[in-house]
DNA sequence: AAGACGAAAGTGGTTGA
DNA sequence: TCAACAACTTTCGTCTT
């Protein structure tokens, strides 16, 4: 089941950072990584598979973006049958006992099949949904799978009912991305799926009550490497960041605390001591927080740490 | 003129009577 | 059920470089 997720990377094989030639493709968390230095290469992986899966080839046939598109308008054709619920015959007549018990029996089925149809058509609609998301947001295969799972799980239960599927999906993909320790933040998803933050949050504590999902609370570490590269942020401020976040952690300041924000402050701080400054502007447009909250936080951590960032 | 600062009011969720 | 509360955000006027 656990393969190994790192494999040797063909295309690139000298590190522009040390030189080094230990150049690894980290499938977990969808990057390419020096394993000597730790310089993330490339965080967008292309996925070049169809947004679409299928799984005979009848259904790839259908799926196929040639050929008359299927339409939404017919799911059933209308083929469902209903059993009436008035226990006479075609005639008219009452039906016996025996023949009744055999009949209710017969509802029972069809309603149960009829009921699997449907949960088997939202879940079909839901999976393409999360290809092409995961497509956007390069999200790594155990995510989407993880994803798939949770999502599936949530519609067996009948929780979506009542919800729209986009919007349970979104969570569910946010509940994935906690799981697998490569989390992204609800702007990021809310970007990608057009589902507001605030639904994204409803819907996933929803679904982590009800499936009863134990996932730890996200550390600020989790997102660092992935902020800290796109704010194009040297090793060293990187390492320097790490740095603050561990000494933050020891001293339990980070309790209670928005690891998104912290991560902010801390990266602000680093860019400062290490001489590659981006302004409070930048970062918070970058990582998705108000420049208020980088200052109020890293005052905060500068003062109880006593790490003087003075100019 | 850009960047940093911080007060004040608003937001959505949690908690505890 | 509702008010108090903690953590963040938005907005905005002021200071600093």
């Amino acid at each position: 089941m656990v393969e190994d997720k790192r494999k040797l990377v063909e295309e690139v094989t000298i590190c522009p950072e040390c030189k080094g030639t230990h150049i690894v493709k980290d499938l977990y968390r969808g990057e390419i990584v020096c394993e000597d230095c730790g310089l993330v290469i490339d965080e967008e992986m292309i996925d070049y598979a169809p947004e679409w899966r299928a799984f005979d080839k009848e259904e790839r046939d259908k799926k196929a973006h040639t050929g008359a598109p299927v339409s939404p308008l017919i799911h059933d054709g209308g083929l469902t049958t209903e059993i009436s619920y008035q226990n006479r015959d075609s005639y008219g007549r009452p039906i016996s006992n025996k023949t009744r018990a055999q009949i209710y029996r017969l509802r029972k089925w069809q309603r149960r099949i009829r009921m699997r149809d449907s949960t088997d058509r939202n879940i079909a609609e839901a999976f393409s949904q999360l290809m092409r998301v995961s497509s956007i947001m390069n999200l790594p295969r155990n995510v989407r799978e993880t994803a798939a799972m949770i999502y599936k799980k949530a519609a067996e239960m009948d929780l979506i009912r009542g919800r729209t599927i986009d919007g349970m999906l979104a969570a569910a993909i946010y509940a994935a991305c906690r799981q697998c320790h490569v989390p992204r933040t609800f702007d990021e998803i809310s970007m990608a799926t057009n589902i507001p933050k605030k639904e994204i949050g409803r819907n996933y504590r929803f679904l982590a009550r009800e499936l009863k999902l134990h996932i730890l609370p996200a550390s600020p570490m989790d997102y660092l490497t992935r902020f800290g590269n796109k704010l194009k942020l040297s090793v060293e401020a990187q390492a320097k960041a790490k740095e603050i976040l561990d000494q933050a952690e020891q001293e339990r300041l980070t309790i209670g605390q928005n690891p998104i924000g912290l991560v902010a402050a801390s990266l602000y701080m680093a860019s400062v001591l290490c001489g590659d400054k981006k302004t409070q502007k930048e970062i918070a447009e970058k990582i998705g927080v108000t420049e208020v909250t980088i200052r109020n936080k890293y005052k905060q951590l500068s003062k109880k740490l006593g790490i003087d960032i003075a100019l």
